[in-house]
DNA sequence: CCCTTACGCTACGAGTCGTAGCGTAACTCA
DNA sequence: TGAGTTACGCTACGACTCGTAGCGTAAGGG
C-alpha cells in the first residue's frame, strides 16, 4: 500500500481521477443520488466502466470522495473577530455548501448507507467529519484566547465539548435544509447563533444579546492549517 | 378521493396493510435501506408484489409510512416538571427512536431522496416532521406557563423560534447518531440540554452553569462528574 | 527489451424493476 | 339473488443496472 510499492508499471492517470470525480458531481446534480449509476459516471468522464471499478469498490465510496473534494475546496475557518461572528460565518458557509445539489443530498444518502458498512463509516469520518471537527476546535481556541470562553482544565471534557458543538452546528444546519427543507437566510443564521451562544432562555431577549461581550479580539491572523 | 367515493367493490384489506408495514420494518432491520426490495417485502408480508405497487408508488413512500408508524407509537411529550427535564427526556426518547435499526437509517435515505421529489417531501413533512414540531410547541407552552420562558409577543417570531428549537434538537441528535456515529448516553443528553438552555458560554463552566438564570435546574442526578 | 501495471472495449449472467393479463374473491346495490 | 365494481394472487415479461471476465493495447521502470 505504500507509495513505493507501486514504483513499477503504468501509473494511474491523475487526469482520469479528476474527470471521474467531476463527472460524479455533475451526475449528482443532474440525476441525484438514486438515479446515479456508475456506468453513467464512466461515460461522462470518458473512461471505461472497468476503470471506475478498479479504483472504487462501490458507488458510496466514489461519492464520498467526490463530496469530500467539494468540502476541501470550500471549508475554512477564517477569523472574524469574535466568537459570535465566527459561528455565524461557519453556519452560513456550511449551509452554502450543503445547499449545493451535489453535496447535501449525496451526503445524507452515503451516511445512511454507512450505518451498515464499517469501512465506509471510517472513510466518511476521515474524509469529512474529522476535518470539520478541527475547525470547531480551532475556533474555540481562538475564542479562549479572546477571553470569550473559559479555559478548559480537563482535556477530555474539552474534546467532548467540541464534539457536542460540532454536532449541534452541523446537525442543526443539516436538519434545517434537509428535513425542514427551509433556507438558511441571514436572519436564521443570526437567531441560531444566538441560541447556540446564549441558550433558549437568553436568546429570546432579541438583538440585545448580539452586542457581544468582547471589546477587542482578533489577535490571530487567520492561520491556515 | 373522499372515503365515500370507495363505497362499492371489495375493500382493501387492512390486515394486508399491517402485514406490509411490518414486513417493511423487518426488512429494514435485516437488509437496510439499500438492499431492501419491494419483492422481498411482498414475500415477507405474504402478499403479491402487485398488491404492493397498487398502494405505494415507490419504495420511498412505503418506507415513509412504515417509519411514521414507528414514530407514532413512541413519540409523546410528557410533562417532566421543568423545561430542562422536558428537553432532556425528549432528547433521550428521540435518540432511542433513531437508534432503532429500522428508523434512523431509512429516514436519512428517504429525506435525501425527497430533495428531488416534491410530493415525497410533503409526505415526510405531514407524516413525521409536523407531528414532532407540535411536541416542541407544546413543551414551550408548558415552560411559558411555568415562567421558565418569557411570553411571546409576536406569533410569527414564536413560530420561527419553535422551528429553530426543533431543528436544533432533532438535528443535533440525528447528527450525533448518524454522522458522528456515537451513542446518546445520559451524560451527553445532559450536556446537550445544558447547551441548548444556557448556551456555549454558560455550559462550559460545568455544573456551576446549571445554577444560572433558572429557578433550579439539573434535577437529574445521572452526573458522573 | 522485458516486465509490470493501467486502460479501453466487449460481452456476459444475475438480479431488480415496474407492468400487463388473467381468473378469482369480497362487498354493494338494485 | 344477480349484476356491477373493486381488490387480490399469480405468472410472465422487457428493460435496465450491476459487477466481472477476457482480451489486446498503452505507458512507465530495470
Amino acid at each position: 500500500m505504500s507509495p513505493s510499492a507501486r514504483r513499477t508499471g503504468r501509473p494511474r492517470s491523475a487526469e482520469a481521477d479528476r474527470a471521474i470525480l467531476g463527472a460524479t458531481r455533475a451526475a449528482l446534480v443532474e440525476l441525484g443520488w438514486a438515479k446515479l449509476t456508475l456506468g453513467d459516471v464512466a461515460a461522462r468522464a470518458g473512461v471505461a466502466k472497468t476503470t471506475l471499478y478498479r479504483r472504487w469498490a462501490s458507488k458510496c465510496e466514489l461519492v464520498v470522495d467526490a463530496v469530500a473534494a467539494v468540502f476541501d475546496e470550500h471549508l475554512e475557518a477564517g477569523d472574524h473577530g469574535s466568537l459570535h461572528a465566527d459561528v455565524e460565518a461557519a453556519v452560513i458557509r456550511l449551509a452554502a455548501l450543503l445547499e449545493r445539489p451535489e453535496t447535501g443530498t449525496a451526503l445524507m444518502a452515503v451516511i445512511a448507507e454507512a450505518m451498515h458498512d464499517e469501512s465506509l463509516r471510517c472513510r466518511v469520518r476521515s474524509a469529512i467529519v474529522d476535518r470539520q471537527k478541527r475547525l470547531v476546535t480551532l475556533g474555540r481556541e481562538r475564542a479562549r484566547l479572546r477571553g470569550e470562553l473559559p479555559r478548559e482544565e480537563d482535556p477530555e471534557a474539552a474534546a467532548r465539548n467540541a464534539d457536542l458543538i460540532f454536532d449541534a452546528v452541523a446537525g442543526t444546519v443539516l436538519h434545517r435544509l434537509m428535513v425542514s427543507a427551509e433556507p438558511v437566510d441571514p436572519r436564521w443564521a443570526r437567531d441560531f447563533t444566538d441560541l447556540l451562544l446564549y441558550g433558549m432562555t437568553g436568546a429570546d431577549t432579541g438583538g440585545a444579546a448580539a452586542a457581544g461581550p468582547v471589546p477587542d479580539g482578533a489577535q490571530k491572523p487567520a492561520g491556515s492549517v
